[in-house]
DNA sequence: TCAATATTGATAAGTCATTATCACTTTGTC
DNA sequence: GACAAAGTGATAATGACTTATCAATATTGA
């Protein structure tokens, strides 16, 4: 039977309280700052207990680790910052994209990365 | 000095002849009915030196090991299907995104992905 | 509180795509 | 044709990320 701990709690509320996906790594760090000393066996052990209950979704972005986010946002996609390499969720989206479908094939989703500066690299 | 060997020809011939972005192992499978026995060190070897050169990209998917398109074409988007694997390439693109932009960031580029099966893989 | 056991943390081990190594082969020049 | 050097192929090594192991710890129901 699955105990509510500390460390899961915490887990859940990083990505909770964060409003882009986080890579483990990043969750480990923002939780490190919750419950000192959290492994990053645990980070990774969570997350994919999260994913498999379906309270989060794994968001994979072209040559880069797998990003969590939790599940049950509407459609979204997402913003990557080639300075920081951070993953924003931005809002928005064409619509209907039927036009760029290939004659006999059949899409069924998609997904747009945009690439650039974040507003806190371009600051800097 | 660069020297023009049967492998090197195959492998430039293969990206040529085959209208999607390849795999690797894509590659060094169709190489093989070229040039039997060549390694698949050499079509990294070479893809890397292509790619060097200018004379091919690499197109990164989510989640997915890097393929490889000649350079040079117009732009584009590409197509994954869920039951082969196969990446294709697709003309059309929605154009101006910018309203997805966030406020203060700045976009450079974008990649969008649409997901669904191919022309083969709904008739099989 | 206590015992049973799920969970944790440190780290070893595993994955998997890509790269380095090195002896042998092929190419290009003389 | 002979030679120097780039190229090749088999495979070991690498590197980054993720998972397994296991003794120690924390949680929960009684």
């Amino acid at each position: 039977m699955e105990r509510s701990t500390r460390q899961r709690q915490a887990i859940r509320d990083v990505l909770s309280e964060m409003s882009r996906p986080l890579s483990p790594l990043e969750v480990h760090e923002a939780a490190l700052h919750k419950v000192p000393g959290i492994g990053i066996a645990t980070v990774y052990r969570t997350l994919k207990g999260l994913v498999e209950e379906g309270q989060a979704v794994p968001v994979e972005l072209p040559g880069e680790a797998a990003r969590y986010e939790l599940a049950g946002k509407k459609h979204h996609h997402h913003f990557h910052c080639r300075d920081c390499g951070k993953v924003f969720e931005i809002e928005g989206c064409p619509g209907d994209l039927s036009f760029m479908v290939p004659k006999g094939f059949r899409a069924e989703a998609h997904e747009i990365v945009l690439y650039g500066r974040c507003d806190a690299c371009i600051k800097a």
